[in-house]
DNA sequence: AATGAATGAGCATTCATTCAT
DNA sequence: TATGAATGAATGCTCATTCAT
């Protein structure tokens, strides 16, 4: 009973919810700047002013997602490899949830791969922010590995970071682009089988 | 008698060259959308107007940019491979070549890092032109590395390639993204010491 | 009886007077165009919506406080006017009136002279109002003193009440713009002191 | 032959001025606020972005319109001014000037005694530029008078200054809201009357 | 070829007003 | 009465592109 009563009310506050999600689709599917903000209003069934109620730019919808989704993903990325110890295991952990993640949800990797590198500074405000932060996150673990002797020590622990980072990312950028639909998480295991073992026959 | 023809022809490809150069160092500055036709107009030196008579529009001289300057690079990669025969140095040329060539010009590093993703349309124009080719490129010498049995073969070449791309590229956008600055070019056996030999300890 | 049906005219006068001074002191500080009916409502200490079961719209509430200020004013000065005979005196009880009334109140003073002169359509409605009453006043009060010798006859006393009205207008508007802080009352006696006797040196 | 040549030249130069003539005819028919950059353009026969070709801003309009009349306006009078030397009649020449200069152009008057007092921002600015220079220049006449012996001593320059400036002033606006259709020149001389001489019977 | 003035479609944002609660 | 979230029309300004010279 009482329920019933509450919906609209949670639906009144999820007007942003709502604005967010529309957005990320109108961003993914036509670009950032060739959106309109009466776009993005249409699509999420509100009139154009509505927006400016929730957010205050068209800018700061971009960078609101951003952060939301840079945020939630890094705590769920930290939830699981808490119950991880072992180094090897919690590259796999970050590889799998890092395609798993984007690989369900097109427009959002869209929006990261694509439209969140649109410009320079946003690039650097993004760097600033969440993505340090999930580069750490790498960076950590592969010194955790080689402090147990899992990884060779002659590698910076940054660089080795990037590279994870860098493959990862071009398998979804990749994914994105391409015109054959295949699942983006079992790549996962292509990219840390080169990532561990290297190319070179033994 | 022919120069007195081709004078004209060279100097045109000069004016619009101009036009090119101004326009990567606009958009390195501003970024695409950002950046004015006008402001293209006063880097090259010439009126806003004539920018028109070189290029059909603003999209186009970042495409005609884009054409060109992969066109170049892959010229350039196809003629240092032709003098390589093993495969394992060929991927190192490659690498060497990728950091070098746009850690010697940052403007030229940040269209193509930056801009050329601004958006999904761009990119897979992009993607269908040049930017396959030189994937397909590192595909073949890894498939040829396989053959000659350097490379391990439980690995599809494709997402060797996608993946060795991948760590080469993210060394490019933390380089321009980053606040200090260090040589973009060794770099690259950092990279190929991930990607030949992997992580792990033996 | 009578006073369970007075209690909530006068709560609702109330809180129109309140919107009403709040208001002037919005348009003061802003200006008309640059107030927002939100600013007035946040100032007056209501919701937005609730201005408008007070006023049909923002337009109303300038008219309404001119309207009301005016008719005010004028009934005032009559007040004061029908215990003086001497038309010199009553000339001169107007112009402390005019100068006491607006240097008491700055807000209202911006609002008369700056304000409510932003538009002609205002003007033409504002000088069919209260304003031709003052006006009138003024003329009729010189008609007196001409019919009782006391004032020149080769005057027509429209053209001497404008004069007088301009006059007393322009201290008030000096007085708005100055930096400096000065009583305007006194300024009535230098307006008069001119008005009656001339700057002719006799 | 040179003339017809250079005849669109000048008439190009003009546009500026046609702008501005377009703006005040605009400003004075719907008030500054009320008219759309559009109005102006239309009324200009020109594309709506040509006025930014020429203006930065809508407000620049009326900023450049009231800087180039009030500084024209005061040149002509300090010219006109030179050439006589007994204040009286200078002060007869000023209120003249005054009162022809705005009676001979309504949209011009409309401007200057409505729309530039619709903010006290341009008011305040307005009083620091042009128009502070005009109250001096009555000032220093009466300041003149007064040590020729011809204007009484008892009276500040500054006020008395204000109080003709007043005047004549509310003549002008009185003028421009008055239905019937009079000359504004003649009044020059009802003000200087009383101004002079006072309402007082002798 | 070159110019640069002119164009006018396009768009983010504001804000007076409404209305469901 | 009172609220304040929602509306959506309105508009100043920008800028890619054109074109007369």
């Amino acid at each position: 009973m009482a329920r019933s009563n509450s919906e609209p009310r949670t639906f009144v506050a999820d007007k942003r919810e709502a604005i967010l999600r529309a957005a990320i689709k109108v961003f993914a599917g036509k670009g950032y700047f060739n959106s309109k903000v009466a776009d993005i209003a249409k699509a999420a069934g509100i009139a154009d002013g509505t927006v400016y109620l929730y957010f205050k730019s068209k800018d700061e919808i971009l960078h609101s997602f951003f952060d939301r989704a840079m945020a939630d993903f890094i705590a769920e990325g930290r939830r699981q490899l808490a119950e991880i110890s072992n180094p090897v295991e919690k590259l796999r952990r970050i590889a799998q949830l890092h395609l798993e993640h984007l690989g369900a949800d097109r427009d959002l990797a869209i929006v990261f791969q694509v439209e969140l590198r649109g410009s320079t500074k946003f690039m650097q405000e993004f760097s600033a922010a969440g993505f340090a932060e999930y580069l750490s996150i790498i960076q950590e673990t592969i010194e955790e590995g080689q402090e147990q002797g899992l990884f060779r020590r002659d590698l910076k622990p940054v660089v080795g970071a990037k590279i994870l980072y860098g493959a990862l990312d071009e398998m979804v950028t990749n994914w994105i682009l391409s015109k054959k639909s295949y699942a983006l998480g079992p790549m996962a295991d292509e990219v840390l089988k080169v990532f561990f073992g290297g190319v070179l026959e033994q």
